[in-house]
DNA sequence: AGCACGCCGACT
DNA sequence: GTCGGCGTGCTC
């Protein structure tokens, strides 16, 4: 039964619109009424806009100006916990409601009613001539028990294409039929028998059952080495969640990932979730959506946006590879949909999954504190499975000038050819040199728009600024001087090393797979699955290939400069170099093939660089955290970071330098405010950048200070200014 | 975000 | 004289 609209007809109703206009907008309820949370078109100005019945009208403004609902939408109004956890999520990062709001409603049509949409069912007419394909067709609508399928999902199942099932339509063995709405997604069988489980896995899985089975927010760490199988054990706890009839979401750091795992939640629980993310069809976006506010749909695997969907009863969200940086927003709304995640299920009484090899430091503080759960997972078979770990010291062993793969390296290469098993040569460099400069006045090429050096993509034949995507062609003769046939690549990309590779092994297959060759997470998807089915010997890759892709072939592992991340004066650079580069070693030696990481580098006694040799990631933690913790800053500080940019660097100062006598209060406060100082990318597309930099003891609530601070500040349209809490990178 | 209003420079 | 640059302000 729908609830009795707590507005009624001409009541004055308070509407938050998806527009940036800054406040709640008063508005008279419609014919009929409407309920807080119900989605509604408002009229603005002399525009028709999206909005979300927020509470009652503020009254501030005289009852003749008030303007009525133009409509009420047919969408599911959003529910209490779901308001509550946007206002709170603006509120922790300064975001304005209404973008909140932006993100929520990020599926088309919204105001629209669900179009028709095309069903197909068993017919009446009994087959003559069955072909396998008719035969798999029916096959397949058998196997779903009657239920009406969609055509791609029909042809999918049945391996057929379009044309196989118009046939048998047009004999009457199949009947087409308009489905009124957008359906339901399949249901998930949470009863069906799982794969085995080791002592270990069944020891954890049964710990997160449990908790699921409680209905209650808390979030627990699951901490396991790549091959430990913990997608099997979080599967357990989606199963306990759907068998509770609430629903689950899982979130992966790169959709190329989503793949593999819609197949293992196919085999698992005998249909396949909802998926979301950049790359699905408008319809299907808008049918997900729906869904997930209708309770029609049980699972959804989606990239961080996901976790905006309006789930009807949400009962547990996973973070998967959760260390992964790709899980903050850069842009737009700046969010970490980690920490989001945990948000929303503490307002909405879910449990929080975080599962990763290699977690993010705060994550691993929080499970030490007590904050979270932590449960371990050992490596399946035992330790002998571990990749071994050695450093080449490239002081002593290093390459010829020139070259980028040391001769160990070289040799276990051909070793492994020899073999028929696979080599990953992991740099994290895309492009073919990152220098290109002349010999003869020593001009090194730089991006006319940012402060940044041109990259050669030699496969392309340009030259690319990877901050703002500009190229233009690899000159002959230097731009600065004039000078031909001077101008040299130098330092390696990985097309470099691929090409390095290729003379030394004319005839490996090899493959590269760096983020800018393809083109779409489908043409992705394809190469992975054909490397992972052996049609590489040799794969050069950027970190692309370090996220949770399993290569079975793959036994040796090389990492051609593991000091690359360790310099900078990013607090976090540590920390990723050591995710970055154990994880990309535990790709060797699955399958129980014993695996080989070789790690170059010129400081085999760095701190980073010996916890990977020794394995000792607990003992980097710690030590890690006591660094952190020595210098207040996160976890066991705050941080937020205000860059101002705008194409005129003068006015950027005068804000800057106002923003700067304007601190008093933040460091009254107890915090530290530091700039404005050129941001380590001072232009980016033309735009000067300052950096302000704030950080706080952990106890102090930093949002409502910044906040006050920044509004100090007149905002214009020639200044940009951003605000970032917890900032993740510092560019 | 749009879209108006409005106040100055450079054209017919 | 008018056209149009985009700074400023409003939208219930």
């Amino acid at each position: 039964m729908p609830e009795p609209p707590a507005f009624a007809a001409g009541a004055r109703v308070g509407v938050l619109t998806v527009e940036p206009v800054g406040r709640i907008l008063d508005y008279l309820a419609p014919p009929g009424g409407v309920e807080e949370g119900a989605f509604v078109v408002v009229p603005l100005g002399p525009r028709r806009v999206l909005g979300v019945v927020w509470g009652p009208g503020e009254g501030v403004i005289e009852a003749t100006r008030l303007r009525p609902v133009a409509r009420r939408l047919e969408a599911r109004p959003l529910g209490a916990a779901f308001r509550a956890f946007l206002a709170r999520a603006a509120d922790y990062t300064l975001t304005p409601l209404a973008a909140m709001l932006r993100l929520a409603t990020r599926a088309p049509g919204l105001d629209e009613p669900p179009g028709p949409r095309r069903l197909y069912r068993t017919g009446e007419a009994l087959p003559e001539r069955p072909t396998a394909a008719r035969a798999r067709v029916l096959a397949a609508l058998a196997e779903h028990g009657g239920a009406p399928l969609a055509l791609t999902e029909l042809c999918r199942l049945a391996g057929v294409g379009a044309g196989v099932v118009r046939g048998l339509v047009a004999r009457g063995e199949v009947v087409e039929e308009a489905a009124a709405r957008d359906g339901p997604y399949p249901r998930l069988d949470p009863a069906r028998a799982g794969p085995a489980l080791s002592p270990a896995q069944a020891a954890a899985a049964a710990a997160l059952r449990e908790g699921v089975a409680g209905g209650r927010y808390a979030t627990t760490l699951l901490k396991g080495v790549t091959g430990a199988g913990k997608t099997e054990v979080y599967l357990e706890a989606v199963a306990e969640c759907l068998a509770r009839g609430r629903q689950a979401l899982v979130l992966m750091p790169e959709i190329a990932l989503t793949g593999a795992f819609l197949e293992r939640v196919e085999a698992r629980f005998g249909a396949r979730p909802g998926e979301w993310h950049s790359g699905v069809a408008a319809a299907e976006r808008r049918r997900l959506w729906q869904m997930a506010a209708g309770g029609g749909v049980e699972l959804v695997v989606g990239a961080r946006s996901a976790l905006f969907l309006p789930f009807a009863d949400l009962g547990l969200v996973v973070v998967d590879e959760e260390h992964d940086a790709s899980f903050k927003q850069e842009d737009g709304v700046l969010y970490h949909a980690r920490d989001m995640a945990v948000l929303r299920a503490s307002i909405e009484g879910a449990a929080v999954v975080l599962a990763s090899a290699t977690p993010a430091l705060e994550t691993w503080v929080n499970a030490r504190a007590g904050r979270y759960g932590r449960l371990d997972l050992p490596a399946r078979f035992g330790a002998a499975e571990l990749p071994a770990i050695a450093a080449v010291d490239l002081r002593r062993e290093g390459p010829p000038a020139g070259r980028w793969i040391a001769p160990r390296l070289l040799a276990e290469t051909a070793a492994r050819l020899e073999r028929g098993e696979q080599t990953l040569l992991f740099l994290n460099r895309r492009g073919y040199a990152p220098v290109t400069l002349c010999r003869a006045c020593g001009h090194q090429l730089g991006c006319s728009a940012c402060d940044a050096r041109l990259v050669e993509h030699r496969f392309r034949g340009r030259l690319v600024c990877h901050q703002c995507g500009a190229s233009a062609p690899v000159p002959a003769t230097c731009p600065a001087c004039g000078v031909a046939g001077r101008m040299a690549a130098v330092g390696p990309g990985v097309e470099r090393v691929a090409e390095e590779t290729a003379a030394a092994f004319p005839a490996a297959r090899i493959a590269v797979l760096s983020s800018d060759l393809f083109g779409s997470a489908r043409d992705l998807k394809e190469r992975l699955a054909a490397i992972a089915a052996g049609e590489a010997d040799i794969v050069v890759g950027t970190q692309l290939v370090a996220k949770g892709h399993n290569f079975p072939l793959l036994t040796l592992v090389g990492v051609i400069d593991a000091d690359l991340g360790l310099q900078g004066s990013d607090l976090r650079a540590a920390e990723r170099s050591f995710q970055l580069i154990a994880q990309v070693a535990g790709r060797a030696g699955r399958a129980g093939r014993p695996g080989l990481a070789l790690v170059q580098t010129y400081q085999p006694d760095h701190p980073v660089i010996r916890a990977i040799l020794a394995g000792d990631d607990e003992g980097f933690w710690a030590e890690e955290a006591a660094a952190r913790a020595a210098l207040g800053v996160p976890p066991f500080g705050r941080m937020a970071a205000v860059v101002l940019s705008s194409t005129d660097l003068a006015l950027a100062f005068d804000a800057g330098g106002a923003l700067a006598r304007a601190a008093g209060p933040l460091r009254d406060a107890g915090a530290d405010v530091w700039g404005p100082a050129p941001a380590p990318i001072a232009r980016i597309r033309g735009r000067h950048r300052l950096r302000m930099l704030v950080r706080a003891p952990r106890a102090l609530a930093l949002q409502p200070l910044v906040a006050a601070w920044i509004a100090t500040l007149r905002p214009s349209a020639r200044l940009r200014l951003t605000v970032d809490i917890d900032p993740q990178s510092f560019l």
